[in-house]
DNA sequence: TATTGTTATACTCTATAACTATA
DNA sequence: TATAGTTATAGAGTATAACAATA
């Protein structure tokens, strides 16, 4: 079913010409780390934002939805669902400030600290399997290369 | 109106614990080539899908839409605008084969090539200035590990 | 006047189901 | 029945504008 007149449309269709370009290859192994990792975190009902969010806050409690989004990278208004979902599942506390009411104080509750600890080591698994292939200083080197790169577009790190 | 008074709320977030993971670093170094990548396009009239496609059109000339497809890893019914739009500008022919009236048979016009041309050097351009800090044995072993940590996804390169 | 959290909104990318015409 | 292209649709993810409360 596969050769039988293929005259004129091609054979074999490859993507060797776009293989050349780093930004295709990054995309590409992104796309298996980023399926391997909703489908890592989905048994335990996290997203990546949410991942993302309870790691963060679970470094600097205390921290306001404003930082959470600088550190996170992504826009002020699409967190709120995101500290709604982790608030009302309860993992995350939000307080109001008494110096400045405007603002929340997150931290992470007992639960919180133990959904990150049980999601954290589950992406270290998932990592340390895609890692395989690689040795140790080749590990360290990818993650300095790609720093490298990611430095280039706002000069911060 | 940094460090006034700042006892509850995190002085300095940082998103530390998030940098030992390969899947956060490659997300951002992706963002930076990305939004690199879109400006790069932008002004050729081109996005990365149709970039690409243009890419793959000219390398596999007569390759059908669902072929396109799978060389992309898209979804067949997302190429449909893609194609529409290529066709429409002048840059892509679709053709009906004689053999199997179901298929197009795609092809780059004139135009079609000539702007390929001109995207092609832009974007390797662009992907310069991002390689910039790396060397030429560095840039090879980067897109040699993402390659092998995308063949951990499906086993198919 | 500026900032925090919020609402509403929109745009892109991508995936699925179902249709048509051909085979 | 199976496949190519198509339509309609829906779900993420992400971005902007504007508002109320507070500073």
């Amino acid at each position: 079913m596969v050769d039988r007149e293929e005259t004129t449309t091609a054979p074999k269709v490859t993507d060797a010409a776009l293989r050349p370009f780093l930004g295709f290859n990054l995309r590409r192994a992104w796309n298996v780390i980023h399926a391997d990792l909703v489908a890592t975190l989905e048994p335990l009902g996290l997203r990546m934002i949410t991942f993302s969010a309870l790691t963060v806050i679970g470094e600097n409690p205390g921290l306001s939805q404003a930082q959470l989004a600088t550190a996170l990278s992504v826009e002020r208004p699409n967190l709120v669902a995101v500290t709604d979902e982790l608030s009302t599942r309860g993992l995350v506390t939000r307080e109001r400030l008494a110096s400045d009411r405007r603002t929340y104080a997150l931290k992470l509750t007992a639960a919180g600290e133990r959904l990150l600890a049980r999601a954290t080591e589950a992406v270290r698994g998932h990592e340390a399997a895609l890692y395989e292939p690689l040795s140790d200083g080749e590990r360290q080197s990818l993650i300095a290369m790609l720093q490298k790169i990611e430095s280039k577009g706002t000069g911060r790190s």
